[in-house]
DNA sequence: GTCTATACAACGATAGAC
DNA sequence: GTCTATCGTTGTATAGAC
């Protein structure tokens, strides 16, 4: 009986057998939701409707994930480290502020098909009332965030004024208006001109640049 | 039998009975979905859990609106309406663009308790994938392009090169700042310091102003 | 580890009494 | 115009066969 009581695996909050076949399934599954998100949207991203788009049993969500939050939020988590390390080697490369512009401009198109910060911001709204599920959203987009700060540092560092930027909170307004772009473009795909959008971003960001390298922020004071 | 063809109201998609004690009702309905949409979300904003909140009876809803989504839309469209002319007092009194911050940071303060804006976003979620509604939910969201529109055509006013910038455009790209932040900051209210992001703002807004102001936008290239 | 079957709550929506 | 009653569907979740 003691025994029994050692053995017990802590199986709740995450079945996970290590290594096995059903980490195939696991993958499957988690596809399948990504995909599910992406084109029906947070209200229609039930248990059943992911278990029809994977052509899977509805159940195995239950057994794998505990629920479909959880599923929701770790299929968020494997998609953003995936599809962040992609841009990992482009943001590398920026010097300059237009040049983040520029990255977050492929991005933004390429998401018109692969619809990976789309995804996101459906689930940052499904889980705003809800406190767990919010922390863990929060959690997956962290790559793209540190993407832009790894990006800003790079772009800001020769200037004199770099070490008393609040680069964290730069990384997070930037991200905010990118997924605010998004998040509309979605909605209303002829009226916002992205490109327009991004065109007046790489102007202000060309401004930026300028009063980095200069090094004075206000040249005149009204 | 003629008559009674002619006498046919075109009952559906509106029974509007014009002047009625019903709109009391309507009212009422509209600000209970308003009200639980604020507190339990999109996935939350049932004909059921609605019609809790306001103390009535479920099938009104559908009675009155014809469905859950539509009346979510016009819920959506009556408070941003009211809601947005509360500020356009304020925004008739911008001439630099730090004030329309200024203003957009109290709308972000006043919002964590009345939340129309945090409403605004769940509804964008939850309309993405449904083509009627995105349209819908985006006219509901007109008036606050507006009010930044008007903001900005007022900051830019005297400037040489008014006459060439996107205005619209710019509107647009302010709001979905806004709402990006917004949508942030309902998740992660504690990393995110939204005080210094407007902060930042300003300055950039300051920054703007003064290349308005000189009439040139790239003092030295690069 | 996976599937079938099933329980049960909540949902959208309508018919009909008042 | 409002309420009660109800139908069919969809959702989450579990038990048990394989």
């Amino acid at each position: 009986m003691a025994a029994d009581k050692i053995m017990e695996k802590p199986e709740r909050s995450g079945p996970k057998p290590s290594n096995r076949q059903g980490e195939d399934t696991r993958r499957k599954i988690r596809e399948a939701a990504y995909e599910t998100l992406k084109v029906e949207g947070i209200k229609g991203a039930s248990a059943r409707a992911i278990a029809r788009t994977g052509n899977f049993n509805q159940a195995l969500i239950f057994y794998h994930f505990g629920g479909v939050n959880q599923l929701l939020v770790e299929a968020a988590k494997a998609s953003s480290k995936v599809q962040s390390e992609l841009y990992r080697e482009s943001i590398e490369g920026v010097t300059e502020l237009a040049d983040l512009v520029a990255v977050a401009k492929r991005l933004h198109d390429r998401d018109a098909d692969e619809g990976s910060v789309a995804v996101v911001t459906q689930l940052m709204a499904g889980a705003a009332y809800d406190q767990d599920m919010a922390k863990e959203i929060m959690t997956s987009f962290e790559p793209w965030i540190e993407l832009v700060e790894i990006a800003l540092t790079q772009a800001v560092g020769e200037s004199p004024l770099a070490p008393m930027l609040p680069i964290k909170d730069m990384a997070y307004g930037i991200s905010a208006l990118f997924l605010g772009v998004e998040l509309m473009s979605q909605l209303d795909s002829e009226r916002l001109d992205e490109a327009k959008v991004f065109e007046m971003m790489g102007t202000v960001a060309g401004m930026l640049e300028n009063v980095l390298a200069t090094g004075s922020i206000f040249p005149a004071e009204s």
